[in-house]
DNA sequence: AATGAATGAGAATTCATTCAT
DNA sequence: TATGAATGAATTCTCATTCAT
């Protein structure tokens, strides 16, 4: 039975999975408010009433959205530490991993964000669980940065928000459909990575 | 009779204004769909129908909002050739202004993005009336700032990009309560000029 | 001032004759329910408030097509004593004259009776404006032919409840879009004529 | 589970015609517009709602009351082939059962007539489902009549348009409210009869 | 656990009618 | 009298959620 049990809830995740991407799907496309569990259950080849044995309710199925983006963040988040070697490399390389992270989940977003803006509960939770665990983990990086000289002795508070939000910013941008953002997602940690080292100014 | 006219050209605009402030008020707190034309009607102090004399139905009521925020920009637009002098002052004085535009009109950002962000029409709209136009102003300016040798010589299209995301993320930061980016606000223009005209190393 | 009382009530009967031409052919056109004050208004060129002043509310008007109706119905009723001669020609002739009458007025039929099938209170009135007077003029009639051997002896009463019967079920099978009958609308009183008074016996 | 589907089909079944019979009511006695979702879900004791797990709007309840008449007009479609021996003797008999249809289905007529006058789709529909069928049906047997000169060379489409257009007539002239008529629909036929085969004059 | 029909609260929208100008 | 903006009751339809099977 033990076994059994084991079996039980391996199903049992995989069926949440399911209607988790069934609701990643159809949020992104439709919105969340347009979207209906109908929709959803049809995606994910269930019957309405079965998603209820999975989640509480429609919004519930947000919070699950916004596990699984936890997860991923988790999954990304030792690689700051696995920096070694010349810094501008390791902050070219890390914009890279957030931006390659960002774009492979960009229905996800598209999905939350929205209803995030919206919501205040949504976006409390939000906050603590996607957005602060990343400025504890950098925080005390780049204070480590500024006191061995790498990096000049700026608001670090600030700094870390302004290269964030200039990310989420044009993860927007792409979600809102700038076709210029979209085609050169791939070079934007290069163009980034210099104007935020080294400047415009010549 | 000229006069008659002109005054209840005068009663209808203001009535229109009514309604769009209530409108704004109501979709940045509660969000576009959980807004109800009756909270609107409410909070503008007119009868549900009423509304319906002045908007066709709830979107066309978003696309007022979306003109409101064309009105603002057009006015601020003249802004960016009145730039004279020295080009740091002036950067660091035209993110002020824009960070300044963004901020007094958040709830308006906070009542439209979410629902651009899912409507493909509004989007569209939304891309061809507000970001559009920034670009094309904006363009020309720093090509000329290139050509002469003020700044360095990087992709013009996504330079501005870069830029202007970084401002909409913190301004979503912001609606999304990060209180570190609320409380400095003011500073950020400061920060931001200096990360990107002379970047973060030393 | 009596003079300027007799112009007025001219005037006001313009007025009216004016909104109850454009409720015939909104109403024709879209069905009472359909059809909404505004556009009967915009049809008259005259504003929303003006019908107001002429009719109580919107059955009124419905009310005032029925009046019309029954004047041209007594503006006919003296052809059926007009009647001399031979029978046989009498009858087609009367037939042609009601079948005009009907042609005539299609839009008004269509503006009326759709609603009149349906509300009580206008049935009644439909029945004893329009209908019942027919019959009393034609049942003496009917009686007379009847007495000098004319006709055959039948329950006068079904008889022509039957003839007129005919005439409004080709009108409803015209207004139903019966292209058959629309195009042979001018040969049908022969036909009837023929089957009514020979049979199809031969 | 072959079972368990059929039983599912029946029930489905049972529903849609609980719910046509209560728009059948309801239409008939307050009209299409007049009548409301909550009045037919009331009178059929189901939710609002469940009504629209069967029909796809207001207006499809109405075609589901078409296909009905058209169901019954099948079932008698039959009939006329049956007419043996006398003709005089098939045509009343003919008669008497396209007017017990009749006044079995005058709910259903009084539902739905007025709305196919008025609403243009409608009434294509109405023609091709309801009309068109019976005259197709009825065509070739007149013109084999005429051909053995069972009854008098005329147009037959124009024949059976005057005879069809009286019952229809008198089918409205019934609902009108018509107390003769509607007490003598029993002898209608034979007075009909009569009239059509051997004419009024003696 | 899974199903999907039933539910009914809730929302957008329409439009006859009123009434201040 | 004429106007047409304002009103708000009334209606259709949607859809999250429940629950009997």
């Amino acid at each position: 039975m033990g076994k059994n049990t084991t079996i039980q809830a391996l199903r049992t995740e995989a069926r949440r999975e399911q209607v988790l991407d069934a609701a990643t799907k159809v949020f992104a496309k439709k919105g969340f408010h347009k979207a209906t569990i109908k929709q959803i259950a049809g995606e994910a080849e269930v019957a309405d009433g079965t998603i209820y044995n999975y989640f509480a309710d429609k919004t519930d199925l947000l919070l699950g959205l916004l596990d699984r983006i936890n997860e991923t963040n988790q999954r990304q988040g030792h690689f700051i530490e696995a920096g070694k070697g010349d810094f501008e490399t390791f902050f070219r390389t890390y914009l890279e991993h957030r931006m390659n992270v960002l774009r492979d989940n960009l229905a996800l977003f598209q999905a939350i964000l929205p209803e995030v803006m919206v919501n205040e509960s949504l976006r409390e939770r939000y906050y603590e669980t996607i957005v602060a665990p990343t400025y504890r983990v950098a925080e005390d990086y780049f204070k480590a940065l500024q006191a061995n000289g790498t990096i000049k002795p700026l608001d670090t508070q600030l700094l870390m928000r302004v290269i964030s939000s200039t990310l989420l910013g044009l993860l927007i941008s792409s979600l809102l459909g700038d076709e210029a953002v979209q085609e050169a997602w791939e070079r934007l940690p290069t163009v980034i990575s210099e104007i935020v080292l080294r400047g415009l100014l010549p």
